[in-house]
DNA sequence: CAGAGGGTTTAAAGCGCTTCAAACCCGAGT
DNA sequence: ACTCGGGTTTGAAGCGCTTTAAACCCTCTG
């Protein structure tokens, strides 16, 4: 409000204002145990009059402890954003706060856990992060450490730090999908794998044991070149489909970007999805969710994938716990929209 | 490096084990001139040594000036995270740095602001807030304040603090998309509305416009109905068309999203674009560059509006101007890609 | 009426870094 | 021998907040 020209409102400006201590105040602000309900109501008020703001960082430098949670996402996933919005969500529960840095073009994922240290984080959450495991176990030698949505693979020497790892049972999702698949008939299943990366492994991993248990012969479509698992894959990925001929009756993508990929050149090339082809993603976008989309895709469970990451960090920093919990491996289900049917007759 | 289980490497450390005083190594680590070489080198041996890490708490709270810009953002927009990178490199190079602040269902504008204010930004950048002008205004008294993509309209009154304004024409915008389509021989341009907003209203404006310099009928379709300016309204809006019987032969939509979804109608309707329908949209989204898309489409100056946006924080910041400059319009360009031909002859 | 005990308030010591005036060192100039 | 000036280094005072032990002030016992 006060749009005077002077300096920035301080802690001592309202006390002097109140007539107590700034101690009084800080205690008032931050609602701790102590002050009167008078002397609240009076800072309070004053706080408000003078429009007051805290400086977060003297603030954050006085704390003993920051309470602060590092998040490491790329901002062009829209993943990464729902996880982010329920680690906030999840974080400030327990009394925590996240500090963001976004990987782009000109700054690596170093670079932005370089920000987040000097941030005075306690822990670090990183999303499927691409950095070799030494140099996570590396990390995680310095700050306790949660790898989401990625596993750890292979593990570090046994006398090498380890991270948290909270993840969605991927083998899993794929295998849902071709269970799917097959429950409605299919038998000619092929995949669009997602290139290098432990979660397509896991991805494309779970697809050929669940073809392998069904007796059906896997067909897996190469997922590597650049940017792998974006659009482009799958525009491939259909364009190889439709030059050999033949299409199998249905495909599963590495993710839903992949699928919509696959989706745009089949419909451009004329064949009707789930008509002809039946299309399965991954991830559950919000991509996938549009109306017009409509994919049948295998979700992650966002919001216990953000509960598990903080729950990770607090057992670290309040409860105590000195070295890397289990594995956290959440299951994965499938969204049924409508771009699966059962196989067309003959 | 270092993963001793100790405290966090201070400055002072360094300063101890180079036998020198905090004060040159803080200059030393700032690069600011007056330790001689010798000392220089011993310094920075000995911080990499140790693993010296700033507090970048400590060195906010202790620095005169925060250089800080504030910048607020929604991280689902893949334009805005496209400015924010360019607003990245262009306040690096005038020795600034940025906090970034994004909205999201839980946190909306005005909480993000306050975090932005509470983290000692010295101006504050806000891509396309919703905000009403009063409430700008209000802010501009407080700290210096730079509109990007949206033009302060109506202008607060005369002695209400005014923000600077950097943004695209976009009213040349849609005029260019108009002019191309007329060039290519169509002379029935409809055009798909984006919702309230000054940068809807602008679009359309100049689609209008442009269509009576032309002498054409104009045909506008609603973009009003929740999340305007998304696939959602595309789809409607094809929708509507096609219920009428007879299409356009060009459609101007407000926004590349937009436009995809109408894109998405019409092929699931079986009318070919660009052969049946030309579509251009708005923005130059990665969305719209993708292979599968090619959408032709209006783009912004990215690069010029983040470069701007600095300058006109830098002017008020550095170069000790009071008030707003004067609005920087940038214009806008036409990406012609596969979306567009000439109508159908006959 | 002295002393105990509980609820409030506060003085003062930092948090880790920056800043800047003052001190220092040394060879050059008088 | 002595001052001068420039290049280096440093002491010390904060930045604005938190925190903890100690001080205070009552009212309540014994």
């Amino acid at each position: 409000m006060a749009g005077n020209g002077g300096r920035r409102v301080r802690l001592d400006d309202v006390a002097a204002e109140v007539g107590v201590s700034p101690a009084s105040v800080s205690l008032v602000l931050r609602g701790a145990p102590g002050p009167s309900a008078e002397t609240r109501a009076r800072v309070l008020d004053a706080a408000q009059r003078l429009g007051y703001r805290p400086d977060r960082a003297a603030s954050l430098l006085a704390r003993r402890r920051s309470r602060l949670i590092g998040l490491l996402i790329d901002v062009r996933s829209p993943f990464h954003a729902d996880v982010a919005e329920h680690l906030q969500d999840a974080a400030e529960a327990r009394g925590y706060d996240l500090v963001l840095s976004t990987i782009t073009r000109s700054r690596g994922e170093d670079r932005a856990v370089e920000t987040l240290l000097d941030s005075r984080c306690e822990a670090l959450v990183l999303i499927g992060p691409d950095a070799p495991v030494a140099r996570l176990s590396e990390l995680a030698a310095t700050v306790p450490l949660v790898l989401l949505c990625r596993r750890l693979d292979p593990p570090p020497g046994a006398n090498r730090a380890r991270p948290d790892v909270v993840r969605t049972a991927d083998e899993a999702g794929t295998a849902l999908a071709v269970d799917h698949l097959h429950g409605l008939g299919h038998t000619a299943i092929a995949y669009v794998d997602g290139g290098p990366g432990t979660v397509a492994r896991d991805r494309r991993d779970g697809y050929l044991r669940a073809m392998a248990t069904r007796g059906l012969k896997p067909r897996v479509l190469p997922g590597h070149g650049t940017p792998s698992g974006t659009e482009i894959i799958g525009i491939r990925a259909a364009e190889a489909l439709l030059a050999e001929g033949h299409l199998p009756t249905a495909v599963v993508a590495f993710n839903d970007r992949t699928a919509v990929g696959l989706l745009d050149a089949l419909a451009r090339n004329g064949v009707d999805v789930p008509g002809r082809v039946s299309v399965v993603g991954y991830d559950d976008d919000p991509l996938a969710r549009m109306a017009h989309v409509g994919l049948t895709t295998v979700g992650q469970d966002t919001v216990g994938l953000a509960g598990r990451a903080v729950e990770a960090v607090v057992a670290r920093l309040d409860g105590g716990r000195a070295d890397a919990g289990p594995e956290q491996v959440l299951e994965p289900y499938l969204t049924v929209r409508r771009t699966t049917a059962p196989p067309r007759p003959g």
